[in-house]
Formats: C-alpha cells, structure tokens, sequence
RNA sequence: GGGCGAGUAGCUCAGCUGGUUAGAGCGCUUCCCUUACAAGGAAGAAGUCACAGGUUCGAGUCCUGUUUCGCCCA
C-alpha cells in the first residue's frame, strides 16, 4: 500500500479488509452501548445462543446478519446499541458428541462418572466454542463480547435455580408420574416440541380379542372383537379394550371380559366416544401405558396402567414371556405366536404416523415415568395478553395466529432431561424421599434439618433441566437477573427478538411467559421472525442431499458482505428463502463496484490538490484555494441538483424501510441507488465536470464525496466491512484535501457515524435529467441500432421545442454520454431535418443523427411508423382513463395530474413523430 | 381434519397502505479491454403476474372459489 490517500488498488480485497476491520472496531470498543452518550436511549438484542460446540449453518449467518444490521442502524441513529451475545449448552447435542468421542477413546459416560464425565463436557465446550464464534465475529457480527454469557456459565445457574424455586413456591411445578416422549437411544425423555411426527408407510395389524367365556368359532362380535393396531407389541399392556357407544356392530359388548393374548390378562370393554366407528374395525384398544390418548382415556375411566417396557425400550417383566425382548423383535415373535393361537385376522400396508426424536430420529416411546412438569397455564394466559394488548408485536403479524393457538393449547411442558450436562435440578431427597427444593444445597439442607428436626444426608435430583428452560430466560438473566444490576436496569426489556420462525415455541413463547413471570415485564417489545434458508432449488439444507453451502466456505470465496447482502437482501420476513451462489457473486461485484466509484473520486481528488505536481498530467485549478460560495446549491449543475434529489429521496426511502422492518428493500434501493443512478449516470456527468476544471472540478468532488459519504452510511448496516473499507479512505482523502463529509465533519469511523437525514427532494431537477436521459438513450439507441462505432463522436439535430433552453444548457452533457460532437450539435426550437438522418422523438425533443452513409429510409419509415403506433396507442388509453368520469371523481389529484401531463407527453411525441414521418414520405 | 405461506421473465427473487408502459440479479443476443470498475460499459430479446369469478373509475396488489407445491398444528 502507499501512503497517498488518493491512490486506490484496482479491486477490493476482502481477505486483507475483514479481519483488521474487525478488530480495529472491537479495540475501540464501538461495539459497546458506552460508545453512545451517557443518556441515549437504548437498543438491545439478545442473541438466539448457537450451539457452543456446533458449525456455522446458514441459519446463523441469516441470522446474525440481520440482527448485526438491526443494531449498527440503532447505533448510526444514536442509540446505545447492545448486543449480547452467547452461545448454548445444548444438552442433548452436546452429551452425544462428548459420548461419541469418548467411545472412540475406549471409555463410556458410564465409566467415567459423572463428575469426570462433566469434566469432559467442559473441555469440549471450552475447546468448541472459540470455534463458533470466531465464525460469527467473521460475519461481522457488532455484538459487545465483554459482555457474552453462557446458558451454563454460574450466573445463569443462578438464573435458572432462582426460577425454579420460584416456580415451585407458586406451586407450578411438580414431580408426576405422567406419561412422556422416552427417547430410548437418548435415555432420556423430551418435551413435546422436540418430537416431530413423519409419515411412514407401515402395517395395520388385524387380529381378534378373544372374549372371556367364549369361543373364538362363534365369530366376530360373539367370540371375539376384531381390533386393528399398528403397534402389535403394546397388546401385552393392553388394559381395555374401546367402542363407541353407538357403534351397533359392538354395543351388546360394553362391560365384558376379553383376555389379553398370549398373557390371558382379564380386562373390560368400555365405551368412549372418542373412538372412531370409521377407523380399524371400530374397536380400539386402550394401552395407557404406551399411547397419549389411551392414556387420556385411562384417566376418564379410571383403567389400569401397565408399564411393559424398559427404558431401553426391551420388554419388562409385565410382558410375560417377551420379558427382555427388543420391541420391535418382540413385535414379531408376539405376531408369530398370535398368529400360530389363530388369533391374527390379516395384515395390509398402513400409512402412518411416526413418532421420532428430533435430534436423533430415533422412534419415540410414549412411556409412563416421573418427570418434573412445569404447569403454564398462568404463564400461557400472560403470554396471549402480551400479545393481544399489542405490547409485543411479532413481525411478521401473521404468526400472532400460530402463537396464539400452541398457547391456546398448551400442555404441562415436561422439563427434566435424564442427562449429565445441563443444569442440575436443585431438588433433593431426605432419606424418606420427601423432596426439598432450594436455590442451592444448603437451602435445602437448612429446610430438610426443619423438617426432620435434625441434619440429616440429602441427595440431589440426578436429573437435569431442559436447556430450553434456561434459555426461556435468556434475555434477562444475562444481564445479570437475578441481581438488580445497572445493565438490568438499563437495557431491560430489550428491544427486538430476532430468530427463525421454527423456535417460535421452544424459545419465543417460553421466553414471553418467563420474562413476565420474573421480571413482571416484557422481555422485548417485538419478535421479528426469519425464514428458513434453502439450497438454490428450495430444498432444505442437509448432510444426506449434500446440498449444504457452507456460509464459511462463501465467505472465503466473495468475502463476508457479499453472502451478508445476499442473505438480507434475498428474504422477506417470515418467508423461507433458497439461497444462490451467483446472487453471492453479483453481490461481491456490487462491493467491487462501490469501490470502483470510490476510486474515482479520490483520483480526482487528488487532481485537486496536485496541482503543480510534476507528475500529474491534468491539474485542477481551485479558485482562490477553496471558495465555498461557489459550492452553493445555486452554482450547481443540473446533474448536481439531480442526484442530491435522488440522495435525499433514498435516504428517507431506505429509513422508512428499516424503520418498517422492511430491510431487503431497503438494501435493493440502496443498491439501485448506488449502481444504478450515482455509478451510471452522475459519474459519467461528472467526468465532464471535472474536465472543466477550476470551481466546477470542486464542487463536483464536494457533490461526489457527499453522495458516497451517505450512501455508504445507508449501505454500512448491510456491508459493514467493505464500506466501512471505502469510507475510511474516502475520509483521509476528503481531510487531506479540505472537502467535509456529507452532514459536516467526519467522524473517526462509519460505524458510528450518524445515520443520514434526508433533505428536500427537487422535483423539478429530477425531471429535467430524466429528459436528458431520455435523449441520451434514444442516441444510444440508435447508434447501437445503426452499428455506430462506439468511439465515434458524431453530429446531430435537435429540434426541441420549448425544451431548447434545457438541452442547450445540458449540450455538453448530453453530448459526453451519448457520445456526440458538440462542435456539430445543432439545438433550436425547430429544426429541419435532413431525410437520409436516423431520428427519434424523446424527451419530447426530435433528435436527428445525419447518418447519411449508414441509414435506410424504409428501415428508418418501418421503425418510426411503430413508435408512432405505440405513442398513440399510450395517448388513446390515457385520454380514455381521463375521460372516464369515474377516474376524475375518485382517483387522488396526484393521480389525474400524472395522467395528465402523461397525455401531453404521449401527444406531443405522437405529433414529433407524425411530421417527421410527413418530411420522408413527402 | 384445521391453519399458514408460496405460485410473477429460462433460473433465483423483489413489488410497502390498489394508481403511468410489472422490476432486479444471473442467463441469453449484439457491440465495446473508452484513462473508476471486463468482478465492467452500451443496446436488446424475454412475463396472459397459477386458473376462474367478483369488488372498484382502476387489481400482480383486495374478496370468493379452484388448482399445484411447501410448512405448521391435530
């Protein structure tokens, strides 16, 4: 690199740019809501906590680059932007991988112990977690890291015991018998939300329940009810068997006997309209031991409850000879032996659906076991108010829906997970079981020596809690609740919850019902929810398609901000989004191309200021050193007064749109702008105006370094690092050679420089460049048309009527990026046109170019005979809008104006048009 | 079974409270290595906005129905 602030390489090198950006904005603590004033108001995330030992997916990166680009636009407006950010025990994941590992050392969890074995839990943790977040800090993630917490760390044991004593003081926690989802392979049981239902193709199985006193000969609904189950092996805990009470092929059964086969087990037949007369052969039987409804409906009639399976989902005692048996081995060898009793009435291929564990995919046992429950119902009742009230708003509106209806039905959540890591369940057992819960040992030891009248040994619950009970209090307990400290006090509630929409409720809900709970308040005041990102075809990512793109290997390939910009500029909130490659391309150019017009200016800044430079070729001449009057808007070019229109015009467009949450479209207009306006037409104009020299080079660069300045501030919250890049050296340029930043003076860096404010928009100026661009691509046009060479300056004609002030005065603009001959430009307001000339009618002028040598008349007759045409066929419509009475009373008056002015337009074209065609056919 | 979302150019997607001739990127065609950028520039082709009704002066946008795909819940 050189030490000349106007000298700019010819690409930009994200490699060399993010790391050293990154730390430099760390070391000086802009991260931090310090670096805010003292009394501004605060803006706080808390980050979604990652799996401490997981990879970076996509998911984070859509995340982690929308909630970075929530908080620097809080931090550009002045807020003191907070973002905590964390990572997640994530118990059951975690447990696996350490067992994993310690499998392939030889050993087991069981060997080790579980002191030894949480031993090295945290040294995995510890080894892991650099890993996941040096891969969010490569995002560029903004988050204030003095401040980040583990949902294991001892403050938020604190947390979590503090909230389970709570909890179990308001008596909305419980030790139950109930039944739960038993993951076998996992050993432990998950909550209702951790199991996902598929659906598979199995077998419904037919057989016959033979009746007590009867024989099987005298046929189905005398010798036996026929019964369909897609699970066989539950038979052996069958407890009754269900009809509904109207089902006439079975009425004259209720209150019999059948026997339970193979076991000869005595149970009832009952009746509960629960059972369908449609399914199955309309008979059900009830194994509350191993099914939700059976169980359900065991509670209404006060049945048996026979437990046939281990946990490790063989066969127990009660299964009689299939003691000890795999399940589904002893399906068969139950079928078999049913079969060989006669009792089996058929088989037929069954759609079905199954059960299994999210993590894992393992088939999920309903099994009967004492957990811990937590009872919501109150917790469930604050979460709807809170959102009802309006006092949280989820973004986008259309979840409300879905929140309100899983509160709505929301079941005892089941919290105890039979695992090592996680955090233990402060409960503990006197000798006589009975069960002191605490904030700590000792607490329970001082209620138990009460209790007892005498110290006496207790022993903690083996169990730990799910680790979406200590993240359900996540936004508060990592600023340090339970303690009433100063970043409680200030920075709670906090502001936005930014996640995926597929942990509405395992985290969102549980969050709203815990922080109100608690803190008796709202823990944020609106969630805004992301979709899911797929691969290019709208597949779901995963290992087995092989179709993941790892963000870290697109990061390496177009740099943080290209996949940053594509993520955030691909996504509508709440709507899924497939993810390609070449946007991630097309967006790494965009990066190069706001660097190229960077480049730009600083070369011609620095022409500024050498002058008298031996070295360099063309020098500006300033008037007088920098004589700022002249750079008043009235000394301004029309091009001048044109883009600092469209400047104000996207700046109160893009913070409208972050302010509505409506960031893609935010960005895609910075962008347009960007590329689109400032890129292809103001600094084309500008070329000229600098070629002019003296004042008119002056003002253009104050214009050019303005425009980037702030537009480098609306983009800065998508593309931090390469605007950030770009502005500091737009900066030191801009500083060595006296021009001021866009609002005034420049602050250290663009991360906290302040958001943008928009100024006037000038309408007038925007549509007298729109005519200049219009005639200039109606050249363009025709030169393509006529394969002009792109060099070549050549002539023209243009009668343009009253706009002849206009096209005179932007002559030299014109001709620059049309590529005409101003010396042979012909401008009045009429003009005869030689016939051997390609003319066109734009900008309601009538350009002519004397190609005499290149053009054909019939071509030229054929092409303005179907403008012709299309100029009429746009002025009929229009007239036929405006004389609809209908359009003129109720459309707005803006709406008749436009239309209006549109006639004039499309009729005065219409009539250019008609006397050219007159002059060549005449 | 209930609910939600999506269907717009060959592909990936925008299009906010209804208002000019429906946009972008990629791809495609023609031309150009012009002193910011070939990771670029200029010009261009390409869409019955899933289908059918309706409301309205006016519908890609609102309503109803149909259809295909996806998701959530039971």
């Amino acid at each position: 690199m050189t030490n000349n602030p106007y000298d700019m390489p010819k690409t930009y090198d994200f490699e060399a740019a993010e790391g050293r950006l990154y730390d430099w904005w760390e070391e000086n603590g802009w991260f931090k809501p310090e670096t805010a004033d003292p009394d501004a108001q605060p803006f706080v995330i808390s980050i979604p906590p990652p799996n401490v030992t997981g990879v970076l997916h996509q998911g984070h990166a859509l995340f982690v680059a929308l909630e970075d680009l929530m908080i620097r636009y809080a931090r550009m407006s002045g807020k003191a932007a907070l973002w905590v950010p964390g990572t997640d025990h994530a118990g059951i994941a975690t447990q696996l991988q350490v067992e994993r590992k310690l499998r392939n050392e030889g050993t087991s969890r069981e060997e080790l112990g579980r002191e030894r074995f949480l031993e090295a839990c945290w040294a995995w943790k510890n080894e892991k977690h650099s890993g996941i977040t040096s891969q969010i800090r490569r995002l560029g993630a903004s988050c204030d890291w003095d401040r980040e917490r583990f949902t294991l760390d001892d403050g938020l044991n604190i947390a979590v015991n503090e909230a389970f004593v709570r909890l179990h003081r308001m008596g909305l926690i419980y030790q139950s018998e109930y039944i739960v989802n038993w993951s076998p392979g996992l050993q432990t049981a998950v909550s209702d939300v951790e199991v996902e239902y598929t659906d598979e193709q199995g077998t419904l199985y037919y057989f016959k329940y033979p009746l007590a006193g009867h024989s099987l000969d005298e046929g189905p609904g005398k010798g036996y009810i026929p019964v369909a189950t897609t699970r066989p092996e539950t038979i052996l805990g069958d407890t009754a068997v269900a009809v509904h009470p109207d089902d006439e092929r079975y009425r004259h059964l209720i209150g019999s006997t059948c026997l339970v086969p193979t076991l000869n087990r005595t149970i009832p037949v009952i009746h509960d309209t629960y059972v369908s007369t449609e399914f199955g052969t309309g008979a059900l039987k009830i194994t509350p031991g191993h099914d939700p409804n059976d169980f359900a409906i065991a509670q209404r009639h006060g049945l048996a409850i026979v437990n046939i399976m281990n946990k490790d989902a063989t066969l127990n005692e009660n299964a009689g000879p299939y003691s000890g048996q795999e399940r589904f081995a002893a399906r068969k060898q139950l079928w078999e032996d049913m079969r060989t009793a006669g009792l089996v009435i058929k088989e037929e291929p069954y759609a079905l659906t199954v059960p299994r564990a999210q993590r894992g995919g393992e088939i999920i046992e309903p099994l009967i076991s004492k957990q811990w429950f937590v009872n919501t119902d109150g917790m469930a009742a604050l979460g709807l108010a809170a959102v009802r009230s309006g006092q949280i708003k989820i973004v986008p509106e259309r979840f409300t829906k879905v929140y309100y209806h899983w509160l709505e039905n929301l079941r005892p959540w089941c919290i105890s997970r039979q695992l090592w890591w996680g955090h233990r369940i402060p409960a503990w057992y006197g000798p006589d079981g009975q069960v002191f819960v605490g904030r700590n040992q000792a607490e329970a030891q001082a209620q138990a020596a009460t209790h007892y009248g005498k110290p006496v040994a207790l022993e903690q619950d083996p169990d730990v809690l799910d680790t979406w009970f200590s993240s359900g209090l996540w936004p508060f307990s990592t600023l340090g609740w339970p303690e009433d400290t100063p970043d409680l006090r200030r920075f709670y509630p906090t502001d936005v919850l930014e996640t995926g929409y597929d942990i509405l409720f395992f985290w969102v809900a549980r969050m709203i019902m815990q922080g109100l709970l608690y803190t008796n308040d709202i823990p944020f005041h609106t969630v805004y929810l992301h979709g899911l990102v797929r691969d290019e075809q709208g597949r779901k990512m995963s290992k087995t398609f092989n179709n993941v793109i790892d963000p870290i290997e697109v990061m390496n390939e177009f740099g943080a901000d290209a996949l940053r910009f594509t993520l955030l500029t691909g996504s509508t909130p709440g709507n899924d989004m497939n993810l390609s490659i070449d946007r991630v391309r097309a967006n790494r150019n965009f990066a190069n191309k706001i660097w190229n017009a960077t480049r730009f200016t600083l070369a011609n800044l620095g022409k500024l200021t050498r002058q008298g430079d031996q070295l360099s070729v063309i020098s500006y001449q300033s008037s007088e050193g920098t004589d700022y009057r002249s750079l008043h808007t009235d000394h301004w070019t029309l091009a001048d007064r044109w883009i600092e229109s469209r400047l104000n015009h996207t700046v109160a467009e893009v913070t409208r749109l972050f302010d509505s949450y409506q960031y893609g479209e935010a960005g895609r207009q910075a962008y347009e702008f960007l590329w689109g306006e400032v890129a292809d037409w103001y600094i084309e104009t500008a070329k000229g105006q600098f070629d002019a020299g003296g004042e008119a080079a002056w003002r253009t660069a104050h214009r050019l370094v303005r425009v980037l300045d702030q537009t480098l501030r609306l983009l800065h919250p998508f593309i931090p690092f390469v605007t950030e890049d770009i502005w500091q050296q737009l900066r030191a340029a801009a500083l060595a050679t006296g021009v001021p930043a866009g609002d005034g003076d420049w602050p250290e860096a663009l991360i906290v420089a302040p958001w943008p404010v928009a100024g006037k928009r000038n309408k007038r100026a925007e549509g007298d460049f729109e005519r200049v661009q219009e005639i200039v691509r109606a050249v363009r046009n025709a030169r393509a048309e006529y394969n002009v060479t792109p060099g070549r300056r050549i002539g023209a004609l243009v009668s343009a009527g009253k706009h002849a002030d206009l096209v005179q005065r932007e002559l030299s603009v014109i001709a620059g990026l049309a590529t005409l001959d101003s010396e042979h430009v012909q401008v009045a307001d009429s003009l005869e046109i030689p016939a051997k000339s390609a003319s066109m009618v734009a900008g309601g002028v009538t350009i002519a170019l004397p190609l005499a040598d290149l053009v054909d008349l019939d071509v030229e007759l054929a092409r303005l005979r179907k403008e012709l045409a299309n100029a009429q066929k746009m002025a009929d419509s229009t007239a036929a809008r405006l004389a609809n009475p209908g359009f003129v009373n109720n459309a707005p008056d803006n709406v008749i104006t436009g239309a209006r002015q549109q006639l004039a337009e499309w009729q005065a074209k219409q009539t250019q048009i008609e006397e050219r065609l007159a002059t060549l056919e005449g």
